[in-house]
DNA sequence: TTGTATGCGTTATCAT
DNA sequence: ATGATAACGCATACAA
């Protein structure tokens, strides 16, 4: 139990040799292979191992990100936080992630990057402060927005083809015959609610019909079932919607059951993301999948990119979305 | 675009005043009010931030702690990064995860927070190898298993009271007055599966009743649903199962479902750790809570303790679970 | 191949 | 209250 972790210096002195030595051990230097051998070998005893603090600041770069997020409780966002670790770490990054619960805490994870010199962040949540955003451009750390978001100027940004998705989602309900399609979103229009309202909107506006509009009251299970039973209890009641996230249509499927609505045959059901329990045969809801694994690609051919070349304008990458199918449409 | 980010010397340098200066302008030291204004004026126009990587070299401590874990998707898990990425916050500390998904990633992630020289390492995942624990032992880095495991020596942990919630599971069945129970268990064995076992088997066992044992034949949602399926296509078929996750649970009640069996009439159902999804019209499934934001904070308490006394003995914590009588049981 | 010396950005100690 | 300076742990340019 020593209380002072061993330093190179300890190595060095301990196998006889310079503390150049033991960092070409470690870093790869041109060094013999017996000392090499040695060199680890004390290590090891020593329990040696070098610091990354001091190889950020020699380096001049510290090979982490930061990831700002909240909700990471939703299904999406942990896929996405699960497959973005293990593609950092794949390229030898860390990830650190800095939660937003509030709104000031996104700008609070922006300058934790900054502070951290973090190779890039990541944004998964809300909406990027700008004075946060500006700084970020001013000292070229980058900043690529995830999933939902694309608001802020000089950023990179990967988000789902939301319009493409309200569109075919449109497509379906038309195919499906449905007189009274429906629209149901969140309670406070995000940017990727309104996106999928509008390619929803246009492509059934294409058909002649207006679709009706509802929203969650709030954003807990209990408030989203809440609306969904009251958007399906009236007289006029919709008989295809399309909602702006599985969680929603999780909620439209149980108030259909709850007032003993048969589906696809009554009500037709469209979600969006494709999250894990849209499978799960309680549901078997047919959805737009916005594939977790393509959009970790694209942010990690952008950040590499970005690190290559600085300079570069901003980059703009949309996920193509594909409509499942499962037993919530006709 | 500065290629290169401004030092507390650019900023001394641009104020007129000595690094001290700023040093103490930032972290607080004594100096004059309008000296202060005037360094923290300078240091925003050239967006000037402390570096953590070098503040944490000289002060020898980096603020930072290491959760290394794998199946963040697994709603329990992302309930509980969530609430211990907000509580590290809180203590201002920044959270790094380290993925595990191999076996051999886990001592990866142990090994990276030694290099980081995290204040701390939190294990979610898996089994410890016992190499990397006792390197972590000897260097004094405090490791705090959490959740589901305790098989390391010398080293703190939280695990839910998984005997317990056995017993209430059977105590629960044993009121309902079930004939049949039966235990629906993971594949592979762990250490948490095997506590609840053991606790449901021993209150069975006083009852004068032997529990059938299943489980479950992979880890994806269709092996465990085909293998509810098997056990509930039985002859001598079981009439109240006790599952070792709420998962396991989910697809016992679909497979009643798919096989027209009543619940709780014909079946009753437990499950173990109440997931949100546990709560919802679908499932609405009794359950052992274990309470998450319990974990975090005692996890939180554990490693100010040690941290404050490196010498002190294993801690260990018991986290009480209780039961949740929603509508799978009688 | 090996070692010496310098610097990375910051805090803390010691003067003043 | 303020400033000069020595660490912190490491990589690397340079010398040998």
């Amino acid at each position: 139990m020593n209380r002072r972790r061993s330093t190179i210096k300890d190595v060095a002195r301990e196998a006889g040799v310079s503390v150049s030595a033991v960092s070409r051990a470690f870093s790869g230097g041109s060094l013999s292979a017996d000392k090499k051998t040695r060199i680890l070998q004390v290590a090891g005893t020593l329990d040696y191992r070098p610091s990354s603090a001091a190889q950020s600041l020699v380096r001049q770069q510290t090979r982490s990100v930061t990831l700002v997020t909240g909700r990471m409780h939703d299904p999406f966002d942990s896929q996405f936080l699960e497959a973005l670790a293990e593609a950092l770490a794949d390229s030898g990054r860390r990830l650190i992630v800095a939660p937003a619960s509030k709104q000031a805490d996104l700008s609070g994870g922006v300058y934790q990057a900054i502070d951290d010199r973090s190779d890039a962040v990541i944004i998964a949540a809300g909406t990027m402060p700008l004075d946060a955003s500006r700084a970020c451009v001013r000292i070229g750390l980058p900043v690529i927005l995830a999933g939902r978001i694309l608001d802020t100027p000089g950023v990179d940004a990967v988000v789902a083809a939301n319009c493409d998705g309200g569109r075919q989602a449109a497509a379906m309900f038309l195919r499906g015959g449905c007189q009274r399609p429906a629209w149901f979103g969140v309670e406070r229009p995000s940017f990727s609610n309104d996106e999928r309202l509008a390619g929803f909107h246009a492509q059934m506006a294409a058909a002649g019909i207006e679709p009706a509009r509802f929203e969650a009251g709030g954003r807990d299970d209990e408030a989203i079932f809440e609306a969904a039973s009251r958007m399906l209890s009236r007289s006029d009641r919709p008989d295809a919607v399309f909602c702006a996230t599985d969680r929603l249509a999780f909620g439209v499927l149980e108030a259909a059951g709850a007032l003993r609505l048969a589906v696809p045959r009554d009500l037709a059901v469209i979600g969006f993301n494709n999250v894990p329990a849209a499978a799960r045969r309680s549901y078997r809801l047919t959805t737009l999948d916005y594939p977790v694994a393509r959009v970790v690609a694209e942010i990690m051919e952008i950040l590499e990119a970005r690190l290559a070349a600085p300079g570069l304008a901003p980059i703009r990458r949309r996920i193509p979305v594909s409509l499942i199918v499962r037993e919530t449409t006709r």
